[in-house]
DNA sequence: TGGGCGGTTCCGAATAATGAAACTAGTTTC
DNA sequence: GAAACTAGTTTCATTATTCGGAACCGCCCA
């Protein structure tokens, strides 16, 4: 699913192979045997064996006596707490965010760009309280999301053609766009209508619109979406939160760079 | 404040380095310059500044281009998520959480321990929804909360003995046990009486009652407690609520043990 | 224009990572 | 119940990487 993200990130010595384990730790999404981590994994026995030790020992992994697995570590918990008050715009935004919630009771997302694919790192959602890192940390694709393509269609054109080509472009739905070329239609379309629309793409039923948060100097900060079911709205209700989902977006981009550079 | 874990931890070679780098960065908690890092790294300038360029280049740190700072970088809060949902009780008790904050309505703490301190991975909150991150990630002391004190409690004798040589036994409160021979004491009664109390040991009015998650075999898995003020409620009335607490953790502990070796 | 400071690059020496192979412990087969 | 097998761990000579002192760059300020 995403292998391909190891296979690019590696060549960096030691270090770079050690995270790579840890990717690839964390895409089983379970425990894992020592055994089902050696075949797939370009290293002998014993040095992916002593990468495990290290990682273990640091508290990365997890080791389980009896069942002879590893998975993640807590220490991964730890200093995310820290990573996602700093290096996101959670907490930035996270008053924008309940204002928001509160007028259109609709399920918001807020995410950010990561190797071309959507991490979702805040989330109000209508019925439920909230779901904890069931939400922040998630990651999505960027071609058939609303966050996706609002932030990917804001890049600058190098970015852009490098977050274009990490796409996978999968077919979720029948409404999936799987072609690059009219993806890349659909992107300057969204950067002359200023909101980005899923619909249905990625599930069916399911459809969003969504606004990029950008910085005075051009960056792409994240994205903002509001996504609700054919069962409750239309596309032209998203419409109508369309003013709204927009002024939202330029607060919390106003919000972030005060907050940026006093730090 | 944490900077002893870091000694500790280090002296797993080249991996080891780089993740000591890391907590350094997030015990700033604030983006940080080069050269705040490298007075008071153990590593010559060159040494640091391949260390900070692979963790850049890696996505475990960002670096700001303007502001010339590192912070930590969005990868961990991706690996974090699966970390969380698998390495941590947290899933698991859910569930539990809720009913047991329905019923008795006050803040509700899960937590497991990390190097001899309290890291929280889950959080039930009477007044606000919930704040995300701000509860899951975050570090206390072992030896001044409800929770870490539990959970020691229950170590088997050299696991405490470790637990306890880790304490900073930093005077919070006037309450604050200081002395590691109290300290052991105040233990020993907490396996006796089955849960611990915090007397306002951590913060000032602040009072709670937690109990150890243990599992059939033994081990520690983490502990639960109810939180509460002085203004709100007595010792008195945590009291009450020991039954109620003490069953939630065996049931956590037993859906735990059920969920550990299916896997 | 020139000094100072934060950041970056070089390169021989020192060190740590490598991986084939041997070993051990637990498990299945005959 | 022994032998073959499987999964995980340790060893050690070789090799590649990291180390770090020192030189270098470039920006800001005087």
């Amino acid at each position: 699913m995403n292998s391909h993200v190891n296979e690019m990130r590696a060549r960096d010595g030691t270090v770079g192979k050690a995270l790579d384990v840890l990717d690839t730790v964390a895409g089983y999404g379970r425990p894992v045997r020592f055994g089902e981590l050696l075949e797939g994994s370009p290293h002998p026995k014993a040095t992916l064996y002593r990468l495990l030790q290290t990682l273990t020992n640091q508290g990365m992994l997890a080791y389980d006596e009896s069942s002879h697995t590893y998975s993640l570590g807590l220490r991964l918990v730890r200093l995310a707490h820290v990573a996602w008050q700093h290096s996101s715009l959670a907490p930035v935004a996270r008053p924008f965010l309940d204002a928001l919630s509160a007028r259109v009771g609709e399920t918001i997302h807020l995410a950010q760009l990561d190797e071309g694919q959507v991490l979702y790192v805040d989330k109000r959602n209508a019925q439920r309280p909230v779901e904890m890192f069931s939400a922040a940390g998630k990651v999505g694709p960027g071609y058939c999301t609303g966050v996706g393509k609002a932030m990917i269609a804001h890049l600058a054109p190098a970015e852009r053609a490098r977050a274009i080509a990490q796409q996978s472009f999968y077919r979720h739905t029948a409404h999936t766009l799987t072609d690059p070329e009219r993806f890349a239609a659909e992107l300057d379309r969204i950067v002359a209508e200023g909101v980005a629309f899923d619909r249905e793409e990625h599930e069916p039923g399911i459809i969003c619109i969504a606004a990029p948060i950008v910085a005075p100097d051009g960056r792409v900060l994240g994205a903002l979406s509001i996504t609700t079911s054919l069962q409750n709205r239309t596309l032209e209700d998203l419409t109508g939160l369309r003013p709204d989902l927009i002024d939202t977006a330029k607060r919390i981009a106003e919000a972030a760079a005060s907050w940026q550079f006093p730090g």
